[in-house]
RNA sequence: GGGGUCGUAGUGCAGCUCGGUUUAACACGCCUGCCUGUCACGCAGGAGAUCGCGGGUUCAAAUCCCGUCGACCCCGCCA
């Protein structure tokens, strides 16, 4: 190797979407192997990066050496390329090609690979799973968690904006946070201990220790073998709590602002590449949402011919949730619905009741195109409404009771909502399965990798 | 926990109803060779499958029967 190319190594490297600010330099990049179209005398090469693909090119008589090194690459190693980036109109790959000078391999990849990444037919998700490493390098599901991290970047600047405090509650608890899900257990010195369902009950702590408004974006764990393309054991719950609310009102008012804006943001950044990659419009929503009440979601379901399973007439459905979403579609074209005023008996212990009617709570779900994206309530927080409505609901005060004793000295009235973000992402971008929206998949027949 | 569907090369699938011309087909990938402008490159050749596992019926089982294991999807539970 002679003293240049050795120094062209060590410069700095270009990302493949800034090569065009680069033509008739020397340049080097640094990717992966997507293809190898070796024609004896002429080889072309596409390597991508994070940013994008691009064609380069060796004709064999201006090197033999590292045509040879090039004839025995393989698809997906990864390299450090240099060479001089030049203008081709013939080349569809953006119209440039890097005229190769050198090429060091940095990892090699084993040949063949466990599947084509980009071949025209997929393997099943589940086995793409197992090789959830060289799946996410598939441009589409790398702009799956840049999508992500815009989505949570835009949540946090409006709640920093509107003096939210961000908190960072345990996920080992002594005792279970009665969402009504199923609890792991797990060996805590002599005892046992939960890993958290819901930050919950430390949020409404928050609102005890006078916090005003708080949120988190932290894991959950569910134990419930549920086995739907929606549900997984572990999952990023985003939990918001706010304080001195008249009531479930102020929390919808307050979500509906918070994800137009977030809606907003993703459709200015990324509207045209997820347009581009997953076929579906970024809409930024009117508001306000619609609201209906259970009572009438019900009365509308009816009407239109369907009926609920006969055990659970107090509640929805999936098949339920996605016919109203529809309904609401055709009758008011919105996408979003606010599911109002549960009945008690389909809702945990700390929903507060109205004072009208004892029988329905002060409670919400966020439909958005059929699916459930929230649970939200006003909390009860005069203590001794909640724990009589604790016992009403079958559970024993003194494994709760420190939850209890935080509505005992001057709990402000507050309420808030727990939303699920990998949901957010299946219907921004119509992915039909969590796992593909979620980068390391935990569920009851998945633990690897 | 209840129900449904499905297990055939690395991947995606055909064949299974009606057992035997099946030496289990096809596509992608992979390997070898050829090709100086490819870009879903092309051309010629090749390797790769104890048909999920166990048992049974039969002269004969990928195919029929019984059992078993696994995965996925729907319901329930929930974000």
């Amino acid at each position: 190797m002679g003293r240049k190319l050795k120094k062209d190594m060590l410069m700095k490297r270009t990302e493949i979407s800034q090569l065009k600010l680069n033509i008739n330099n020397s340049t080097k990049i640094q990717g992966w192997i997507q293809s190898i179209r070796d024609k004896g005398k002429i080889q072309f090469i596409v390597i991508r990066d994070h940013s994008g693909t691009v064609q380069a090119i060796l004709e064999r008589a201006e090197n033999p050496g590292l045509a040879d090194v090039i004839a025995k690459l393989t698809s997906e190693t990864a390299v450090t390329v240099v060479g001089k980036v030049c203008e081709n109109p013939h080349v569809k790959m953006g119209g440039i090609e890097i005229q190769l000078k050198e090429l060091h391999v940095e990892n090699h990849s084993e040949s063949p690979l466990p599947y084509d990444l980009f071949g025209k037919i997929k393997p099943e998700l589940d086995f793409r799973i197992n090789w959830r490493y060289l799946d996410l390098r598939i441009p589409e599901n790398n702009l799956i968690f840049k999508v992500q991290t815009l989505i949570e970047m835009s949540m946090r600047e409006f709640w920093i904006k509107d003096g939210f405090i961000e908190i960072h509650s345990p996920k080992l608890m002594g005792t279970p946070s009665e969402s009504g899900a199923e609890l792991f257990k797990v060996p805590y010195f002599e005892k046992t201990a939960y890993l958290a369902q819901s930050p919950q009950f430390y949020k409404q702590m928050a609102m005890a220790a006078g916090f005003n408004k708080v949120f988190e974006i932290g894991p959950v764990f569910r134990a419930n073998p549920s086995f739907t393309s929606r549900h997984d054991t572990e999952f990023t719950s985003v939990d918001v709590e706010i304080s001195w609310i008249d009531s479930h009102e102020d929390i919808m008012s307050f979500e509906e602002k918070w994800i137009k804006y977030i809606l907003l943001k993703i459709k200015e950044n990324f509207g045209k590449e997820i347009f581009a990659k997953f076929g579906v419009e970024v809409e930024v929503p009117d508001i306000p949402f619609p609201r209906i009440s259970m009572k009438e979601a019900i009365k509308i379901l009816q009407k239109e011919g369907y009926s609920l399973p006969t055990e659970n007439k107090e509640d929805l459905d999936p098949n339920g949730e996605r016919l109203l979403c529809k309904f609401i579609k055709e009758k008011y074209n919105h996408d979003f619905i606010f599911l109002t005023d549960y009945p008690v008996s389909v809702r945990p212990f700390y929903h507060m009741r109205h004072s009208s009617n004892s029988l329905l709570t002060k409670s919400f779900d966020l439909l958005w195109k059929g699916l459930e994206i929230t649970t939200g309530a006003q909390r009860e927080h005069r203590y001794k409404v909640l724990a009589q409505q604790a016992l009403e609901k079958g559970l024993h005060l003194e494994p709760i009771q420190f939850y209890l004793d935080f509505f005992k000295h001057g709990c402000p009235p507050h309420g808030g909502f727990g939303f699920g973000l990998t949901r957010m992402l299946m219907i921004l971008l119509n992915i039909k399965n969590v796992r593909e929206v979620t980068f390391i998949y935990r569920g009851p027949n998945r633990l690897f990798p």
